[in-house]
DNA sequence: ATCTTTTCTGACTACTTAATCAGTTAAACC
DNA sequence: GGTTTAACTGATTAAGTAGTCAGAAAAGAT
């Protein structure tokens, strides 16, 4: 006899990740003071008490959609290990990078805005989990350099370049596509920008 | 004898710029819903109603704001100009986008949330003045590459990869002075800065 | 000195917001 | 089937908001 009480936990995963996707959606477009509860209900389509049920209060929510956004990105920088070849790993981060600002722009946007505004929520976050983090890919970075393998530059400087020529792209998304006759980037575009950050990058740092 | 019946006119340029100072910091801190009037007038210290008075309301005080950091950020391009020689024009260009960083971060700030929310505001601004004035850049640097002075890149990522490697040192500095170990940068780190950004850049366009 | 115009401001209003809570509905358990 | 527990929600509240306005104060004009 089939027994299925997990109704409740698979009602309540579903809301959830409808919510946060909402979520995301609207902190992106209307900033933290910007996004209502009401704003979020209506783009979840779920009632504004029903989210307070799951979230209890804004900066929870924001949290939650900040955090999520934070361990995406951090995956995408799995090329960059010791053993791994400079010029592929970086090209492979450049690549997810680009990927996740076209696949995932809000999420972006919420964090560069919260960090505009002096990560007033997350600012903990930044000094544990971000710090550590950068610091573990310098390491790897600095390690190419001093292996001869890269050109002797600066791994943070490289770090920050790439960051912001990828992200520019999801958080000035609505610049770039007003600055292209208000088309979105079409496939073509997104492969001449990937080939363009790549072929700029790494003929910055790779020895001649 | 002396006559000086300028009091008032003198005054109201005072009260006016004093205004626009503590607004362009309260809206680049907190974003356009999360600057209130009350916000800004404890920031100019003056009183409420005297904001509202030269301003109106607070849309007009928003838009006064980003208009004057786009006015600003377009005479940073000065040097782009066709008789130029690029790799100086360039140079010049990067180091002077990075002065406005580190000198007019709030109102850099400003601009990115804005852009960052679809340019609820400053829509017709981007699509009329910042367009054209975009494609007129981009036609000189075309220029260069036409006439084999620069290697054969795409001028419009160019353009978009100097604003953000140099606008992500105004946007995210609290990011970067997070992992600066909370220390805001020094001048050696500033010159470090123009140094790689140049290094990189120039390097992936110029001409081997 | 008096009148006019501009500058300025405190008190007020209509509205929106985050969050609470009492009460309802639905699921899980026995 | 009946009971317990979790999921859910509409109505309400207290706080803060943008903007109004009547009238005071200062500056300029004659």
């Amino acid at each position: 006899m089939l027994r299925q009480p997990q109704k409740q936990i698979a009602n309540r995963e579903k809301n959830i990740s409808r919510i946060k996707e909402a979520a995301e959606y609207v902190f992106a477009e209307h900033g933290y003071f910007g996004a209502s509860f009401s704003l979020i209900a209506k783009q979840a389509k779920l009632p504004k008490s029903n989210i307070i049920y799951y979230f209890t209060n804004k900066e929870t929510l924001y949290r939650a959609v900040v955090e999520d956004i934070f361990d995406i990105w951090r995956s995408a920088a799995d090329s960059i290990k010791k053993d791994n070849d400079p010029s592929t790993a970086i090209a492979e981060y450049i690549d997810t990078k680009l990927e996740m600002a076209r696949n995932r722009p809000f999420g972006s946007k919420v964090w560069a805005n919260e960090v505009i505004q002096g990560a007033p929520i997350v600012q903990d976050y930044m000094e544990d989990e971000l710090h550590r983090w950068t610091n573990d890919r310098m390491v790897v970075i600095q390690h190419w350099i001093d292996s001869g393998k890269l050109r002797a530059t600066s791994a943070r400087h490289l770090l920050y370049l790439i960051w912001a020529g990828t992200q520019h792209y999801a958080d000035f998304q609505h610049q770039i596509e007003t600055l292209n006759d208000n088309h979105p980037l079409t496939d073509e575009q997104w492969q001449e920008t990937k080939y363009f950050l790549k072929d700029i990058i790494l003929r910055g740092i790779c020895v001649e």
